[in-house]
Formats: C-alpha cells, structure tokens, sequence
DNA sequence: TGTACATCAGTGAACGCGCGTTCACTGATGTAC
DNA sequence: TGTACATCAGTGAACGCGCGTTCACTGATGTAC
C-alpha cells in the first residue's frame, strides 16, 4: 500500500513531485544555469526522457520550481503577519523581516524566481499571480495603516512599489552581493533600520493640530 | 597611419576594443546566457580562437564586460551628482535618477553587473572597486547631509544600505519585471516618490527647539 | 472471477547541436646591429 | 640602409563534451463486460 520502498519497476509513482524536489536541492547546490534535466533523471534513477512524461519542457520545470518558490514565500510572508496581529507598522516589519530572511535561505531558488530563466512570465500564469499576490500583500498593509490615519495619505501603488523596492533591495543585494550583505553587514538590523526610515518617512505628522 | 580602413590582413590591431564593444551589443540583444565567445568571433569576421590572445577564458571577458558597466554607471552618477550642486537633497535624487535610468538603458548589463557571471566578484579587483565606489557615492552624499544638520545622525553604512537598497530595488525590479515597471509605472515619478520617502525618513526634525 | 483492451508512464537509442578550449602553426611587426 | 631574429597576434583543425529533444518501443495499470 505504501508508495515508499515499494519495488520501483518501471512505473515510478511519484516522479513529477520527485523531479521537482531533486531539482531544487540541485538548484540550491549548483544554481540554475548548470541544472540539466539529464542530470536531474540521471540523479534519480530515471531514463533521460521519462521527464518529459511530466514537462513539455526544460523551461516549464523551472517555472514550476519559479512558482514553488513564491507559494513559499508567500505562506511566510502570510505567517509573519498574522504574528503581526493588527498594527501596519508591525506587520511592515515583520514582513519585511521575513521576505529578506526567504531570499537569505533560498538564494538560488529567490533568483530563479526574479531571474531570466523564468521570462517572459507571461507566459506562466501562476507565476504572474504569485508575483502579483506578494505586491498586494504590502497594498494592503500600507492601504490598512492609511485607513487609520498613521500613514499620510498618497498613491497608494506607488507608495508600495517603494516599500516592496527598498525590501526587495535588500533581498536582492543579499543574494547577488554576498560578500558585503552577507559578511559584513548584519541583516536584521539592516532590515530594522531600512523599515523604520521607510515607515519614519510615511507616517502622518501627528504634532499637526486637527 | 588611420587604422580605419586599413586593410586587416591577418593583424587586426584593435581587436581587444572591438571584442569588448561587439560582445557588449550583442549582450543587448540578447543577453549573457546565450552570448558565446564563437558567436563573438565570428561575428568580427576571426577566427575562433583570436580572442584567447585577449582574454584567457570566457569569464575574463564578461568580467571586463561588467567592469565596463561599472564603469559608465560611476560617470552617469558622478554627472548627475555635479548638476545637482551642493545640496544633499537634489544629489540623493539625482543620484537615484541616474541609477535607475542607467539600469532601464542597460538592463542586461545591469544584469550582468550583478548576476551570476561575474560571480565570485572577488577573483576580479577592478569589479570589487567599482562597485564598491558606487556604494561609497551615497554614503559620502548622506554623511555630508549629517554634517550639516539636514540629516539626523544614525550608523551612516547602515543607512547608507537602506538608500542604496531602496534605488537598486528600483532598479532591479524595473530590469527583472518590465511588465510592471516598465509598462504600468512612470518610472521618474516612481523614483521621485521613493527618494522623498526616505529623505523624509531621515531628515533631522526642525520643528524641535534647539 | 476472468479476459480483452485502451491508456498511461516509463525505456533506450539516436540526432544534431554549439560550445569552450588546446595545439601546432604562420604571417606580420619591430628592434639590434 | 639592410639584414637576422625575437616577439607578437593571428589561423585552422580538432578534441571532447553534455545538452535538449524526438522517436518507436514496452511494461504496467485500470476498466468494461
């Protein structure tokens, strides 16, 4: 009945979800540009072209690995806001916090997920919507803390394109230069300090009378 | 005496120069992972090994290629920076102007310049400088701003990274997701929104007493 | 319960490709005397 | 001014590679009756 130690002639079972897994370990040992899908079959058993069974090709597999990697993000980003509970400036930190932190622990899956294997995205709807769901996030965040007049009232995209660029930044600049951002720099208090300007420079002047 | 239309038996006589330069177009046109350097050499008309002479291996080549980018990004932002005068305010936006307008004119040499090709950017010295002069324009424009008074005092790195974050996000997600930042968004306001953001984050407050 | 058959998920050989790089070479250039 | 020779900047053939993908195939599975 188990899938598991089950002799593993000729119809794997399981082979879509286990191409995906091996190949974001592979991702995270060796980065996407020396990823071959030969190599991928050849590490699990598998004939070179069984993986052809379950995409039509090499860029779907790593659109697929792409939209894993924002599922992911998202369920953190997620979970450090409702951590949050209801403030919009805690819940900018905190997912601020956790964006950088995902980018920190899966660089080469967070550069895949920006990077050119996976352009045009347009071409992968479930790409484009996870992208798009991650920008909404700091929407709502920054639309909730305007609502309650802590934030000073503006364009609210882009208020939040500023926001998610200064995150994003500090994510990107982790990732692709590690040697300053990762060595010399502590993260979080980047992270820290980057949020508390941002949040210093759109709150609502509350000395201002009526 | 012109070496323009001389006849270009077997010497070429420029041929580092027109390697860079063709290599850097054909970059544009298509980007690093397919630029190859039998591709580069035939499209000068030599042979394919004629650019061995020059470079010891492809990588020499892209890290030349990206040294150059830092290179035209340190000019544009160092104009840039002359035109805004002495005011810590304009050079800021100026600063973030140039930046950005340098990576949507260049994006796949913006790309290059932080991307896995030139990675480590340790084994190349005249990368590491010019990125890291790049970095040190902000941190000289914010401290000048300290020093006058318009700026509150904090960790000049760190805030100096929060700055420089926020830009290279700009910049970034205008190279990695043009269908947002480059048909949805007017980059220039964006910009100016972004920089008065974190000016307002940082400046010292003046309605304070003494 | 047993059998026929469609469907599915693998196999293995092969095609064709362009690449980075090495090697021994050759034509041109510049310098010493 | 002319010649010998070292040095430089190219050539052209070849090596070896791993890759993405196609193709006709075969073994296993599930379903209808």
């Amino acid at each position: 009945m188990s899938d598991e130690g089950a002799s593993r002639s000729y119809h794997h079972g399981n082979l879509r979800a286990e191409l995906l897994d091996t190949a974001v370990d592979q991702l995270r040992e060796q980065g996407a540009e020396t990823l071959s899908l030969r190599a991928l079959a050849r590490a699990i058993g598998v004939s070179q072209t069984a993986p052809y069974r379950h995409f039509a090709d090499k860029g779907e597999l790593f659109a697929a690995m792409a939209a894993r990697g924002y599922r992911g993000l998202l369920t953190a980003l997620k979970q450090a806001g409702q951590q949050a509970g209801d403030c919009p400036e805690a819940e900018l930190m905190a997912f601020a916090h956790a964006y950088v932190a995902y980018a920190a622990e899966n660089p080469q899956l967070f550069k895949l997920m920006f990077g050119p294997a996976t352009q045009p995205a347009e071409q992968y709807p479930e790409l484009r919507e996870a992208s798009r769901a991650t920008f909404l996030l700091v929407q709502t965040i920054l639309r909730h803390g305007m609502e309650r007049g802590i934030f000073a009232e503006q364009d609210l995209v882009y208020l939040a394109n500023a926001g998610w660029a200064g995150i994003h930044g500090l994510a990107t600049l982790r990732v692709d230069v590690p040697d300053l951002f990762q060595r010399h720099i502590d993260l979080e208090r980047q992270v820290d300090l980057s949020v508390r300007t941002f949040i210093a420079g759109i709150r609502r002047e509350q000395t201002r009378p009526g």
